[in-house]
DNA sequence: GCGATAGTTAGCGACATGGCTAAGCATGAT
DNA sequence: ATCATGCTTAGCCATGTCGCTAACTATCGC
């Protein structure tokens, strides 16, 4: 129960950008470099660089380099955390529900307007 | 196949922040006013109504007022979309390693250092 | 009506984010 | 040795975020 869990926030922080969302799509195709990742998004290198480091600092892909080319690939369990969270949230959040909180959110309903 | 989800992005960011996140959990207890929410978080007023805006904004929690006092609560569904897409990933990223890109990220994790 | 209570609005400051260009550095091909 | 390729670094700009205070509005209790 961490009450302000870092890891948390940076795997939703990177996974809240729609051109690191695809990227992360991206490669769960395959393996790719940099070069690569830059092409379909229409963005610079240096940007999409920032965004690489945006996902490796969350753990969400790992980097190396050969030579000059650098590959880069995902780390499938990087998701756990974020189901984990999500899993314990659904728990309460239905379980609340299944009481009858259910009566006080359509009082507010009617109420909205 | 949503190119850029724009409901996906506010969700995930609306979730980046530990204090949202707070407030969510928070909520999940029971439904709760404003001020309410202000105290454990130690913020004042302003900031936390920015917060509310912005989980409202992602369709997490609904508010209504009744008199003077704002009622927020949870929206329990809200976290579908984020669910859906996890699911979709963990499933693509997993076939994918069911082939040998193991074999490529061992390679990789040997040249790292 | 008067004062306390609950929210709201406006606006500020510090800092983060997301894009860029320009210039640098390392490696591979010739 | 030279040149192209692939990445990296530094730095700029516009915008967004997160906290605050101050001042305003709108109820409720008396």
């Amino acid at each position: 129960m961490a009450k302000h869990d870092p890891a948390l926030s940076l795997l939703f922080h990177a996974l809240a950008d729609p051109t690191r969302r695809s990227i992360l799509i991206r490669l769960a195709e395959t393996p790719a470099r940099v070069t690569d990742l830059a092409g379909p998004t229409g963005l610079r290198l240096p940007t999409v660089m920032r965004h690489l480091s945006v996902l490796e600092a969350a753990g969400l892909i790992t980097t190396s380099k050969d030579g000059r080319i650098r590959t880069c690939a995902i780390v499938p369990e990087a998701l756990d955390p974020v189901r984990t969270w999500l899993d314990e949230q659904r728990a309460i959040w239905e379980a609340r529900l299944d009481r009858l909180d259910a009566f006080v959110m359509n009082v507010m309903k009617e109420r909205e307007e």
